[in-house]
DNA sequence: CTGCAAATATTGCATACTGCAAAGGAAAAG
DNA sequence: CTTTTCCTTTGCAGTATGCAATATTTGCAG
């Protein structure tokens, strides 16, 4: 008896869906290219934790680890590498020796901005293909699509665009 | 001499790549969310073998790295692993001795059915809470910009949301 | 038919990300 | 001063990833 019921808002409904999906593999998409785009090599983690401390500044490592939403000891090793290769400076706390303080360096900080400007480039270079009177529409749109999501909790460790497998 | 040319152009792009990156930030989120809610604790790069195996049909070891885009040492190891766990089967092809034959199995396909249900379900509840008129606005400028970037090359492996450290 | 080249799967080795649990040191609380 | 709490670090285990080498099988040339 609920078969075919309202079938032309189950159709508006998978449009949408399948439109969402669609632009959702475009934007991932941009997002690998840029960061593989560089020449440092970075993995995707490593970008985010570099990331997270350009913009965020010094923190310890615990801060660290919860902005990233992963476990402490994760991050450590992160930043073991991340230090080996120059891209974040390690040094103590001089006011209380248990806390490590962790910063991006100026080469770390160099990287991010390369791999920020190549992906609004990318991403601005797609919009420039678009129909004028579609861009004003898709900004619209959009905001207002975060914002219905937003209202619902969003995870912060998704900043970079990492899919979480643990995420709960 | 051409500092500040065009400021309006400018800001317009500023702010289409702000509510694009934004966007993406919600859709990598759900994504996540969706393969994390079901009971089978299945990881990103595996839920996207299971995707594959479901969509494309049955096929060989290396046809199923490439579609997958990564080496096919790593995707013997995940074939092992989903093969464990009952989601993959394989079995000899009988033509050639060489090829292996690998197919999801009904736990593997009831899989890919319940995340993608449940990834559209999320879109759908967060579409339905955005005004009706940005609705329709939605669809017709993300179907342009996936057109847009579907001129240049989109890569498949993208396909489950994915985000590829090694992809050029 | 035989031998060689190509295709295919597999294994070995190395690196990175991830979490849980335990250890060790330092600061705060009592 | 003792206990508790906080922070970092290490040990252990599992997964993903790529490169290189190996074994097996097929196809082709001679």
């Amino acid at each position: 008896m609920h078969d075919s019921q309202q079938p032309q808002d189950l159709d508006a409904a998978n449009e949408m869906v399948a439109a969402v999906v669609t632009a959702s593999r475009v934007l991932v998409a941009v997002s690998a290219r840029s960061l593989a785009a560089i020449e440092e090599a970075l993995t995707v983690p490593q970008f985010r934790m570099l990331v997270v401390l350009d913009t965020g500044g010094p923190v310890n490592l615990s801060g660290l680890a919860e902005q990233l939403a992963v476990n402490p000891s994760t991050a450590l090793r992160m930043v073991d590498r991340l230090s080996a290769a120059g891209m974040v400076e390690r040094t103590q706390d001089p006011g209380d020796r248990r806390l490590v303080v962790l910063a991006a360096t100026a080469a770390g900080r160099q990287v991010v901005r390369q791999v920020t400007e190549r992906r609004q480039a990318e991403i601005t270079r797609i919009v420039s293909a678009m129909a004028v009177d579609h861009r004003g529409a898709m900004i619209e749109a959009l905001e207002a699509f975060a914002r219905a999501a937003g209202e619902e909790q969003i995870n912060p460790a998704a900043y970079t665009g990492q899919a979480l497998p643990g995420w709960s």
